[in-house]
DNA sequence: TTGTAGGCGTTATCAT
DNA sequence: ATGATAACGCCTACAA
């Protein structure tokens, strides 16, 4: 087990300068027969450049950090491919960091950028709070958001409408003929909570302006988990002015897995009885028995895309932030299907 | 937007030498007004050491690669969460690759760790061929891995017994009352795909000597995805000697839920007419409707017990190579349960 | 206890 | 086109 050879020993091997190899492996113009030796050498003892040595001089380290509150969530998973893809072929590896729900880590995460480890910081909050998008600001390597950090934050944001997901899925249970629709919100200390709570709340009264009464009321699970969903549909039952609702709309695909889960388990049929409607379109969506409907917020492309703008602001450092756009599309399957008659008890 | 502070600015800062700062930062003993001085310029200044001089200095860079073939399947996101479990406190950083499919890029990978961006490695392979097995054997860094490697390779190892965890689902089934009892495999040039395998016509053959016959056949999917577990239940309906099987073991939870979702959707009853045994209990097989039966290898904890081993091999690189071993452990859910005289056609 | 100086492996400047 | 040399930021003998 002896040492890994350095440019030193390629030089030597090579019969020429440590500066000339660095050349040459770094493409400069050299002598066609300089580089001949060189390659000659650097094969004939394996060589390969020491990225800590590369990153001490050059001040880069060919890292980005993929920071998120739940890697256990299919769709930051699904995001992180999202952002894996769009890297590829730029030679940079990929440091992920699942930050709890302790938001007091993440600023640490983001203040700790500044040891280097990293070139730059892709990041989906659940919770923002002011020194986190401080923090965000004031980051000394680029920093994409991906989510809502607020109008105007000098930052690269992807963006999506979320609280128009919910609007979508509104609409569409009220066309599927559902009058009773409730809503399973995440925490409303969360952005996304907040802006699906909105989006609720607009539906509902676009569709008291046309004459329809739909809201059921929002319930507010402790998070954005399928064990918050289950408990959500309890305290569901529990309120109520004696009926059911007939739909849920769930603020992410787990809460509305956990609301089938507790609602086939007390032996309602889905979409018979109750439609629900999910967000995020994650894997498990079409899987899931009755398949979901689901609003897909595109959370791979908004990796993807969240990947070019770190690239771009690498290569321009300088140029105007900007804000990326995916809009919600509504996925329908079976779980909200226009309830049949012969659901009707 | 000035300069991030090194040592040397510290040093000025405190009156003394850049010896000492390090040397009060790194815990050595000092006089205990140069440690104040330093600290309260450290703190003025928010100074914060450079991981990349750290890195080409100590030679190490506190950040360990976690590889894995597919970040998609839920059972290595738990994984690789049980293994950010087993590190929180070292202080390392994790550095995920998703390796994707192609055995050739896996070597690559491991052969570029003498590039020294990692510490470690922990790897979790599916296909082992003999370059993959030499190339971690060589490694220049510790590897832990994940899974079957073959006896005697010089390696830290954390192993389950999936050939076993095969035939518990098989017992489990038969007194049950099944005896039509078909597998669904993922590919056999699979170190997971050979042991399941093996554990199928094990449980066969110990059902046959007592008496039973229970083997439906096994059909090969052509990878451990939810989609290829649909085109299998899909081939199954086309051979079998006229019968259907009364229950179906996967290879993993996500064949497991293409075969439901193929079932259910053709009208089939489960568990009443068909039973259906997964592996590797992850997160969703609690939540599939029926919820499913699954035999959990211990992914998270397996995760957790590999960032163990590599911090102590870390610690004593020298001791000999150790392997720990994780139980399989079946977890009763609805879609295994005793046909019940009502699902009888 | 403290400071000086050297080196980790690389790239880049500046002569030649 | 090439080579000697100086950094990058840090740690640590060694000397004082």
């Amino acid at each position: 087990m002896t040492r890994r050879p350095t440019v030193v020993e390629v030089a030597d091997r090579a019969g020429v300068s440590i500066a000339s190899v660095s050349r040459v492996l770094n493409g400069k113009s050299a002598r066609s027969d300089t580089e001949d030796r060189v390659r000659a050498a650097v094969a004939d003892l394996g060589y390969l450049p020491d990225s800590r040595g590369r990153a001490l001089k050059l001040g880069s380290t060919l890292q980005v950090a993929f920071a998120v509150d739940d890697v256990g969530n299919p769709v930051y998973t699904e995001m992180l491919q999202g952002v894996e893809e769009g890297m590829s072929g730029s030679g940079a590896r990929l440091l992920v960091a699942s930050t709890g729900h302790d938001l007091g880590d993440l600023v640490a995460l983001v203040a700790s950028l500044s040891r280097g480890y990293a070139d730059a910081l892709v990041i989906s909050p659940l919770r923002r709070s002011p020194e986190l998008v401080q923090a965000l600001v004031d980051a000394p390597v680029p920093v994409v958001v991906v989510g809502d950090v607020g109008e105007g934050t000098p930052l690269d944001t992807v963006r999506t409408d979320s609280r128009q997901g919910v609007v979508i899925a509104h609409e569409h249970l009220r066309q599927t003929g559902r009058r009773r629709i409730a809503f399973v919100n995440g925490p409303t200390d969360t952005a996304p909570g907040r802006a699906r709570r909105d989006g609720y709340e607009q539906a509902c009264a676009a569709a008291l302006s046309e004459g329809q009464s739909s809201a059921y009321g929002m319930v507010e699970a402790s998070d954005f988990s399928v064990g918050a969903g289950e408990k959500a549909w309890a305290e569901l039952q529990t309120r109520g002015s004696g009926r059911r609702p007939d739909a849920v709309i769930a603020a992410n695909d787990l809460l509305a897995f956990g609301v089938m889960r507790a609602a086939l388990s007390a032996g309602l049929r889905i979409p018979g009885q109750l439609g629900v409607v999910g967000i995020d379109d994650t894997q498990f969506a079409r899987v899931f028995s009755p398949s979901l409907t689901s609003v897909s917020l595109g959370a791979r492309e908004r990796g993807r895309i969240a990947a070019r703008l770190l690239l771009e602001r690498l290569e321009a450092p300088t140029t105007p932030p900007r804000v990326e756009r995916v809009e919600p599309v509504l996925v329908v399957r079976e779980s909200s299907a226009r309830a049949t008659s012969n659901a009707r008890r």
